[in-house]
DNA sequence: GTCATTACTAACTAGTTAGTCAATAATCTC
DNA sequence: GAGATTATTGACTAACTAGTTAGTAATGAC
């Protein structure tokens, strides 16, 4: 019986918001279920939009799940702030960036599977993409100047090479993760458990340092500071 | 005009050969396109059998597809010979082991494949297997074995889990190959060129063994080798 | 040789699925 | 406030897809 004077239903048109559910639910929807397993209709359903909204602003299955992936690593690369490293002393910095990399892909678990979806297409999406490859580039400089200091000062051995170490680094926390499925029922543990992530993370940690501290066994030829 | 006098064809029925062509197919298909991916048309027409003798012999997609998953399996385990390792001396061993991991990820790019797309679909299918779960019990007892004898004889450090290395050692490999495309891509090198791949390989070893012979640091707590 | 079993085939179906059409209504432009 | 633009809707469709039906023919058991 009351009569609402000023705004009665104001909601009633708001791109923004309606652009905003369809990426979360379609978030949810291709990461849950792969870019062929997940159903258009049913990420309409679930961001309570009409599904042809889906077509008007995003084209077609194929772009939201670009724009899925696009957002994903644009948050992830918001929250890294590993510049902060770059002048710590080599071991102190390394350690930090090793641990925050393992956080990181715990944190953000649907970045894992995106990416394990992706290589399964044989990344023919993410090449699609102009935004997500420049985002690379700080985390490998951040290695590349911590390994450099290093060196220098004679606490990392030579002859390291920055992608190879960071393929490591991500290696050794991703492996873990993405495949905990199968290692989890393969090994009788679950590695999903608090205690064990963070035995995990220490174990990383370590095992890059014990590396990059070793003096380099054997091939002591022309390989000198400046 | 030749009457063929003896066999005209013989080859009428072949259960046996069936039942093969559509594994390798289906192997194929499976590999190619994931599991939501894979078309049962499209096995049925590169196997050249009727469609309807995959339901015949395997019953649904999944049960075909479990099939294609435990023989990829299964043949991986027959290949791998680690059990010649463990008498070797450790440093020697776990060389050898970590290598031989290595070669067989790079050698097997289908069983890598395999694992992604069921880590995808939270490994629901393995877990319905019941021949694949102990090929795993014969490689963490080779570390084990190998691990345990260099504790004792001095050369590894000691307070290292197993599993964590068995995850380790598969994890450095499993990364570089499983998101080779994302990384090719994203950190413009093609990781599949075979000097890319030795490179890698001597890097991994390197990174374990280095971890496994460096004392461990700080933690000089309780931790003597019997 | 007969009968049951197994291999194999072609045509069909019921349910799905990405994407479209045609229309209405709110908002912006001027 | 007229006219273009944009947000939003519900019904529709053409192609696809896992699985089935109903049958024929080769093989094995006895």
């Amino acid at each position: 019986m009351e009569l609402s004077v000023a705004a009665p239903s104001k909601i009633t048109r708001n791109p923004e918001a309606s652009r905003a559910k369809i990426l979360d639910a379609a978030r949810i929807e291709f990461v849950s279920n792969g870019l062929n397993g997940a159903r258009v209709d049913r990420i309409a359903e679930q961001s309570g939009v009409n599904k042809n909204l889906i077509y008007h602003y995003f084209g077609s299955k194929d772009e939201l799940y670009l724009a899925v992936l696009e957002r994903i690593y644009s948050d992830l690369r918001a929250k890294q702030q590993d510049e902060d490293l770059r002048d710590l002393p080599p071991v102190e910095g390394m350690k930090r960036l090793v641990s925050s990399t393992f956080d990181h892909f715990v944190d953000t678990p649907d970045l894992i599977r995106l990416m394990s979806i992706e290589n399964i297409h044989y990344a023919q999406n993410l090449k699609r993409s102009s935004t997500i490859k420049p985002l690379y580039r700080g985390l490998l400089d951040t290695i590349q100047i911590l390994l450099k200091r290093g060196q220098a000062e004679g606490v990392f051995r030579a002859n390291v090479d920055a992608v190879d170490l960071y393929m490591s680094i991500s290696g050794l926390a991703y492996f873990f993760l993405s495949n905990q499925h199968t290692l989890s029922w393969l090994l009788d543990r679950d590695l999903a458990a608090r205690r064990r992530v963070l035995k995990r993370r220490q174990h990383v940690v370590e095992m890059v340092l014990s590396y990059l501290t070793q003096n380099s066994p054997a091939e002591a030829d022309g390989a000198d500071t400046e």
